[in-house]
DNA sequence: TCTAACCTTGACGTTCGGGTCAAACATCGC
DNA sequence: GCGATGTTTGACCCGAACGTCAAGGTTAGA
């Protein structure tokens, strides 16, 4: 660790952060940051003159979500993919919301958003509903064993003292 | 369809499926059951003199198991495989919990098992979590999305009335 | 200006979860 | 016991999601 690179630390959301910061920060490494780029779920950064990359924090939020997406929920990148370009759709609507021209055009635009939401909705509520299912099985399955295991202790219990008594 | 074989058809839980019929009911192919018995997600079958399998319905409801797991719930074929030899361990308690013998050992076992049980109970309560979380948050998004929706309506409604005046 | 530390693209390798043939053997109805 | 259909193992192949060099360009601190 000879001299480390101070970095500006953004202050608002300006772009400052190198890919090896990001990485640091994800945890995903800086191949998995360039990949998601190449497969359209990162958008490609701003660069300095050199070519290096400079990610904002709202990227540092972006990777988080795709992760918990494909990690915690079995999402393929692909599925992700729909999902961060409808929330792309989302800020692109949220931004530029003032300007009325063009409002029907808007309207259907908006009308695709909710669908896309929707379909993510349901997704999620299918699986919600599996994961409680398992959820309340393996609970009674905890409860079968418990009540087992103190039938055991009972049994031993009762062995020991038996023992005790023929002893005394 | 010249003539088709006709399968015995379970009354109790023998094993009589050919491998193709489990295939069919299942959804997946005999390809993927021959690999999940690689990969020691299927105990290996029972065979008929000849060299082919035979399920039982309880292979069934294993394979329905593990699609589940897979499909809806993103776990690996490793992670499954762990919670179905867990499985295992419970079957086999629950098969022989008459015999008294061994019994410290047996409370082994079943220490071990409940805390499986517990692991994976809280894996699911993590991603029931995590879910849950997305859930509100395209709830709250799609409340907002309809609220722009009326107001879209309204703003064309108004100019439609104008332009109605107007031509009167 | 020099140079350690950082970044770039490119190309190839790997693991997971199977799909797809191929060649040979088994079953069963006739 | 013949033939259509079902099954066996083995081998190779696939896309997804990265890992792992390699060879070179960039940055900034001393």
């Amino acid at each position: 660790m000879a001299h480390k690179r101070h970095t500006p630390a953004a202050t608002a959301d300006e772009p400052c952060l190198q890919i090896g910061e990001v990485a640091e920060r994800t945890g995903v490494t800086q191949r998995t940051l360039r990949f998601y780029e190449e497969k359209g779920l990162l958008k490609p950064p701003t660069r300095m003159d050199g070519g290096f990359r400079l990610y904002s924090e709202a990227d540092i939020q972006r990777v988080e979500q795709i992760r918990k997406l494909q990690q915690h929920l079995g999402f393929t990148l692909a599925e992700i993919k729909e999902m961060v370009e409808a929330e792309e759709v989302l800020l692109q609507l949220r931004a530029d919301y003032r300007p009325e021209a063009a409002l029907s055009q808007k309207r259907s635009q908006l009308l695709r958003a909710i669908e896309l939401t929707e379909r993510q909705h349901d997704l999620i509520r299918q699986k919600v509903g599996a994961l409680t299912e398992m959820q309340s099985k393996l609970e009674e399955r905890l409860a079968t064993f418990s009540g087992w295991l103190d039938q055991m202790e009972a049994t031993l219990n009762s062995e020991k003292k038996t023992k005790v008594k023929s002893k005394a």
